[in-house]
DNA sequence: AGCACGCCGACT
DNA sequence: GTCGGCGTGCTC
């Protein structure tokens, strides 16, 4: 008998997308077990490649057994992949066009998934002469370190004897430890110290003082190395190597607070939902106005759920993961709290998920795979703004948070959580069918905060009647009253398209990017121009390249150009700008909204990213300086978008006691999104939003894939996008409508053409197959460079 | 992806 | 006659 294991190896592709089978080697059998990851030589060359176990079996030591390789390494002492896990990624594997490698890997932290490189060593019958021209005079050299001419070279290398190859992790260091001291007082006290030896005596006292265990580092900043070691070298002192939690600071600095008292419709939506935990069931949709203290209710769902001895999740959009969101769960549940989100290094991430894994913490909040936290026995799962878009990834695996929560909730017979002020219209209209449970939030909870007024400014009513066109005069009024009354203010500008760029006065040419169909962007902080779709980067000009025009210009329009008119216009004012040039830095999004919170600042300037989830009691007007900006996208969504944001940013007005004012500025004053938006009426946009959807069957009437094909000829994909279409009106029904193909709104990026197809469909049996059928083709030998994405409702088609 | 096998042009 | 171009096909 011996042991096999079924292997799935890193390689994303379809000729791979199975397990393989290898040999457990004796040494490893007492320790190996499905979930953990090895590595395993694979192909022609035995290159090592990190896997995953997927399962083991004893087999009958029969001569006819393939000859299996062995496992190189085991890279785990317990496993990773909890069969939970395992079985998740089965099931999105249905659903999402992309491999399972891929979806394994997406539930780890980055950290298990890193990178091995291979390691080129010298043996002794390497010459001198060969050494020097590989190995540069050394006797070992990464890999990738050589250059593609001598890595053609390594082969006949290897085979000669000449050099070994192995392999090493790029980042080895997962556990971070530190090192404490601990006083052994029976031994301190019968030191014999020399009353000369000031710096020993001092050291003692201090010891016996009130520290008599801590870190170590913290003795080093007040004594020297010497003096430390004559202490522990006597035993006085011992040290200990401990594990440390990266992310343990964050949690440090964070009061306790008390539970809020709930008013009626909080503790009746807590008391329907907490009834559901642990049998199931239909999805809740808690729709609540801004301010209606959604998060208290998720907080006090999340008390019974614990109480319960169940565990949960809470999935917050990453832009709202703000230290102002997370302190309050950390307040509430203090260390029972995992929080995980891309402000924190790899090594943090890694501690956190550690945190969770060992069942250390109960509750884990964090943004969109956090879905994939390793939590047993969950009760509830709150997925909080569930109409953020950022909850679909937009790279493979393209899952939606969403629907991976509704798998994991139905295993565990948890109850799952859908919370907005502005539900996506699929789930609103989920709520009126009901296929979830509705239940609504009409008041805000603090009864004194009122909902603000809106008044929509129409910039056509100005036109011709000022220099600078971000302000109008009623705005800028409003703005002077808060400055007088020492209120604070917040100014939103809508969409990153809004970003500087470089135009030639005289011939008004404009400098765009040789591999994208767009202008490149002006970045003052790098004092480049840069693409936001690939990296290209370049120097500012100075002189027009088309007709060497002097008159070259600067037009800014984004939050920069409206910080500088603002400043011009408002000269007393404080202003701080936050975009993502301002908040590129890790921490600067805290300090900046920090600096605000605490009056430093009236008037907060910035992009969407001001919108959500921020709470400032003295913030009594909220400016959108460009409505319009995101409304007439070409997507089905814009309105919907819109809508959302306005009401949104409207709702950081008046949360408190005073009252609060919101100004709109638009150029479309009349359309609805923004007049839905002014009545502050969710209800009403969704009935007429429902209306349209209906008229040119789109979502929720009707479901939706996408499917962009990308090559860098553009005839090319052009010809195999009709081929593709052909394919698919083939083998689906013909109650499928298509859209296309048509270019993308971008044609092109990195150098790559995209064409876009749309499929939309109702009820269509064969749809799993014949997608799978396209992905085939790219198999062809033909199509070998074409790149198709196959996106499954996708969120955007911009 | 990598790596080898395999079948055609320009070189000692 | 050989070295090497990258088309094609497989990886336990």
């Amino acid at each position: 008998m011996v042991l096999v294991a079924q292997i799935i190896v890193d390689v994303p592709l379809m000729q791979t997308d199975r397990p393989y089978s290898y040999f457990v080697p004796e040494s490893m059998q007492g320790q190996i077990a499905i979930g953990m990851r090895v590595h395993v030589p694979f192909g022609k060359g035995n290159r090592l490649l990190q896997g995953f176990i997927l399962g083991l079996e004893e087999q009958e030591n029969g001569g006819n057994l393939p000859e299996l390789k062995p496992i190189a390494e085991l890279l785990d002492y317990e496993p990773v992949l909890n069969q939970d896990q395992l079985d998740l990624a089965d099931q999105m594997r249905q659903t999402v066009f992309s491999y399972k490698i891929s979806i394994l890997k997406s539930m780890l932290p980055g950290l298990l998934n890193s990178q091995y490189d291979k390691v080129i060593m010298a043996t002794d019958k390497l010459s001198e002469e060969e050494r020097c021209t590989f190995l540069q005079g050394r006797d070992h050299i990464l890999f990738s370190q050589l250059s593609e001419k001598q890595g053609q070279a390594i082969p006949r290398l290897v085979q000669s004897g000449c050099v070994t190859v192995d392999y090493i992790a790029k980042d080895k260091q997962n556990i971070k430890t530190e090192k404490h001291y601990s006083v052994q007082k029976g031994i301190l006290e019968t030191l014999d110290i020399s009353q000369r030896a000031k710096k020993r005596l001092e050291l003692r006292d201090f010891l016996l003082g009130k520290s008599e265990s801590g870190k170590l580092a913290d003795l080093y900043k007040l004594f020297s190395r010497d003096v430390v070691k004559f202490f522990i070298e006597a035993g006085a002192l011992v040290i200990t190597e401990v594990e440390v939690n990266r992310a343990d600071s964050y949690f440090e600095k964070v009061a306790r607070t008390d539970f809020l008292e709930l008013n009626a419709q909080q503790a009746h939506a807590v008391e329907v939902m907490t009834g559901q935990i642990g049998r199931g069931g239909k999805p809740f949709l808690l729709e609540g106005v801004t301010g209606s203290g959604k998060t208290e209710v998720y907080l006090h769902l999340i008390e019974r759920t614990l109480t319960m001895g169940k565990t949960a999740i809470v999935l917050v959009p990453e832009i709202s993961l703000t230290p102002q969101m997370t302190n309050r769960f950390i307040s509430r549940f203090g260390d029972l709290v995992a929080i995980m989100h891309s402000g924190l290094s790899d090594g943090e991430k890694f501690d956190e998920w550690r945190k969770v894994r060992s069942g250390q913490a109960k509750v884990v909040v964090g943004a969109r795979s956090a879905i994939f936290a390793p939590l047993d026995n969950i009760g509830a799962i709150i997925i909080d703004e569930e109409h953020e878009a950022t909850y679909k990834q937009e790279s493979n695996p393209r899952y939606h948070a969403r629907d991976v929560a509704l798998l994991r909730a139905k295993s565990h017979g948890a109850i799952l959580v859908l919370g907005s002020a502005t539900p996506s219209i699929e789930t609103r209209a989920r709520a009126q069918k009901g296929v979830y449970h509705f239940l609504e939030l009409t008041e805000r909870a603090n009864p004194k905060a009122k909902i603000p007024q809106v008044e929509v400014v129409d910039f056509k009513d100005f036109v011709g009647r000022q220099e600078v066109s971000d302000f109008t005069p009623p705005l800028l009024e409003k703005i002077r009253e808060r400055l007088a009354r020492k209120e604070q203010v917040v100014l939103m500008l809508n969409r990153r398209g809004y970003s500087s760029f470089v135009m030639c006065r005289d011939c008004g040419y404009v400098d765009d990017c040789p591999n994208c169909d767009i202008s490149l962007t002006l970045h003052m902080d790098t004092k480049t121009m840069n693409c936001h779709y690939c990296d290209f980067q370049k120097a500012i000009p100075h002189v027009c390249p088309n007709c060497q025009s002097r008159q070259i210009r600067y037009y800014g329009t984004g939050t920069q150009k409206a910080y500088d008119q603002l400043t011009e216009l408002l000269p007393e004012a404080r202003v701080i700008r936050m975009d993502v040039d301002t908040t590129r830095k890790k921490g600067a999004h805290e300090k900046l909204l920090e600096a605000f919170g605490s009056g430093k600042a009236d008037i907060l300037l910035g992009t969407q990213m001001i919108a959500k989830g921020l709470d400032f009691p003295n913030v009594t007007l909220v400016g959108v300086l460009n409505a319009d900006t995101s409304l007439n996208l070409p997507d089905f969504r814009s309105a919907e978008r819109t809508f959302q944001l306005l009401t949104q940013v409207a709702g950081r007005a008046g949360r408190a006691d005073k009252e609060g004012e919101v100004i709109i500025q638009t150029y479309n004053p009349s359309h609805y999104a923004i007049r839905f938006a002014q009545q502050q009426d969710y209800e009403g946009f969704y009935a007429y939003e429902m209306g349209i959807r209906r008229q040119l069957a789109y979502p929720p009437y009707f479901y939706t894939v996408g499917i962009t094909l990308s090559h860098k000829d553009e005839d090319f994909v052009v010809r195999k996008s009709y081929e593709v279409m052909a394919y698919l009106k083939e083998h689906l029904s013909d109650k499928v409508t298509f859209l296309g193909p048509t270019p993308k709104p971008i044609a092109r990026t990195h150098n790559l053409y995209h064409y876009q197809i749309i499929i939309k469909y109702r009820f269509e049996d064969n749809l799993e197959e014949t997608l799978n059928g396209v992905l085939d083709m790219t198999q062809e030998p033909e199509n070998k460079d074409l790149r198709l994405i196959i996106d499954h409702e996708p969120q955007s088609f911009t």
